[in-house]
DNA sequence: TGGGGAATAT
DNA sequence: AATATTCCCC
């Protein structure tokens, strides 16, 4: 009730913004070609992307590394480096994900509701880290590892920024998974792997410090379901 | 001015 | 249901 004072929706502003909202809709009007003489081959529709999951995955490790406490939708999209993702995709995702922690907590000692599985498969295809709960207690050994690590081959501020955050956020309260005390951070996580970015990447400038090694996507998985995990997640905008 | 966060719209 | 957009406030 604090918020959200004024009428619902009044009107918006006059300039319009330009909003390119290229989600996921393509598919409209067809190339003038001579085309399908006689096959009429159905274009596959990228219903479920099996890159959906990977994502929300993706957008969890951020989440759990950075905690709770630095995970704001700008910083969690740099650690993403997703390269068609946007901050508007993740906080709208970060929402949805914060309500589901809620949910879940207040499932200790709700007992009532339950966790609709067609909700929460998306979630669930995912182990939330226990930090995420109890931001009250500290993982002692629970050090939780991200599902994909680092790649190094940075350039851009937006990289160490990143690290940074993640150094701060460890450095600050110490609960998760990167503690500086014995040094620095274990490691970030630096990587790319969506469809086709050609945003190469020099690495350039190789002095100064170099927080991250080269790592190759590693781990995997620890999903505790056996079976089809994904399902849904913010549109990968690719251009 | 930018960005976080929630409400609301699609 | 999930994502996008808007609103409001810091």
């Amino acid at each position: 009730m604090g918020r959200r004072a004024s009428i619902t929706r009044g009107t918006h502003p006059l300039i319009s913004i330009p909003h390119l909202s290229r989600s996921r809709s393509r598919l409209r009007h067809q190339t003038p070609q001579q085309l399908r003489p006689t096959s009429p081959p159905p274009p596959p529709p990228p219903i479920h992307s099996p890159a959906a999951a990977s994502l929300h995955k993706r957008f969890v490790d951020a989440v759990a590394h950075l905690g709770i406490k630095n995970a704001v939708p700008k910083t969690i999209m740099q650690l993403m480096s997703v390269d068609g993702l946007t901050r508007e995709n993740v906080a709208s995702h970060l929402q949805k994900y914060r309500l589901y922690l809620k949910r879940m907590q207040g499932l200790s000692s709700g007992g009532g509701g339950g966790s609709d599985p067609a909700t929460d498969r998306l979630f669930a295809s995912s182990p939330v880290p226990a930090h995420f709960l109890h931001p009250n207690r500290v993982p002692s050994s629970d050090h939780f590892m991200p599902s994909f690590v680092p790649i190094a081959t940075l350039q851009q501020q937006q990289q160490m920024a990143a690290v940074a955050a993640a150094a701060a956020a460890a450095a600050t309260t110490g609960q998760f998974g990167s503690p500086p005390a014995n040094g620095k951070f274990d490691q970030s996580f630096l990587a790319r792997q969506t469809q086709q970015q050609q945003t190469l990447q020099r690495m350039s400038t190789p002095s100064l410090h170099s927080p991250v090694g080269n790592y190759i996507e590693d781990l995997e998985s620890a999903n505790a379901n056996g079976g089809r995990t994904v399902l849904t997640l913010f549109p990968t905008r690719d251009d």
